[in-house]
DNA sequence: TGTCACATTAGATATAATCTAAAAACGTAT
DNA sequence: ATACGTTTTTAGATTATATCTAATGTGACA
């Protein structure tokens, strides 16, 4: 993704493209990993520190609600955040934390009537258990 | 379930049933809500004041480590806890936080070869939207 | 009864996220 | 270019959530 599509995106999701927000986005694009907003605000200062705390958190809040950048809440740890590419099921190490992308399949949608009056947006599958660092550990140690 | 059945489900688990224990799980027990721990700290104290803030948190990590309590890390809120009964999925409101059950419904499981090293002990769906508090309000406002 | 591992406690501390109020940057109309 | 209202950014304070510490209590059992 291009920086004319970075920002194209941006606007067209009435979000202005500040040199901030770009760099937010633009170094969730390149990750593949799930940063923390800290590590985010982190590594987007080191080269050029232009980018607040404040703005890190404020800018994520709204890339999320744009619909561009996903956050995962992990149980006890920082929330974890991805830009939304191709899509993908997360998985969560009980014992380290990491979220790991798990490729994409089909989730069966629940029988209508047992949703009431209830919208439902999305639906996410997430899988638990130990990550390839950690399963060795626990077989071993 | 009653109070021999809660205790054997503690001692079966290599956890003594203490006071304070005992009144965390009784309580997630007869709730059809989510608590947070400080809810759950706070019902739990209003009838017999025995049970302090840092046993609440223990007691709910050493519940959840045996299988007995289910945690539920909501974005941007406190955790949310349910005693672990019928198998069912979440539904969490974009909105409100709230979090809620959904019937339950075997989920594909993903290929083996997209695994990897890992280990998976479990895996659950959340659905995301607006819960039937939540969706009227979003329609008309 | 004595012992020891397990459990609880109050309060301090750590971590994560949000709020505040003032300044800066931007878009647009003039 | 200038003025004006809006959005965005900022540093630091504040809140919310969760964990840690070190002293004390409790109960199983030898
Ligand atoms: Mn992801
Ligand atoms: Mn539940
Ligand atoms: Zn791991
Ligand atoms: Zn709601």
């Amino acid at each position: 993704m291009d920086a004319g599509a970075i920002r194209r995106s941006l606007e067209g999701r009435g979000l202005r493209c500040t040199p901030q927000r770009y760099a937010v986005i633009a170094f969730l694009l390149k990750q593949n990993k799930h940063p923390t907003a800290a590590e985010i605000f982190e590594a987007v200062n080191r080269v050029d520190p232009r980018c607040s705390r404040a703005t890190t958190y404020n800018n994520l809040r709204d890339l999320v609600q744009a619909g561009l950048v996903r956050e995962v809440a992990v149980e006890g740890r920082a929330a974890r955040f991805d830009a939304t590419g191709m899509r993908h099921h997360h998985f969560i190490c009980d014992r380290c934390g990491n979220v790991e992308d798990m490729e994409w399949y089909e989730v069966p949608q629940p029988a209508s009537n047992s949703l009431g009056k209830r919208i439902v947006r999305e639906c996410e599958l997430i899988f638990r258990g130990l990550c390839s660092k950690c399963a060795p550990r626990h077989a071993s140690g």
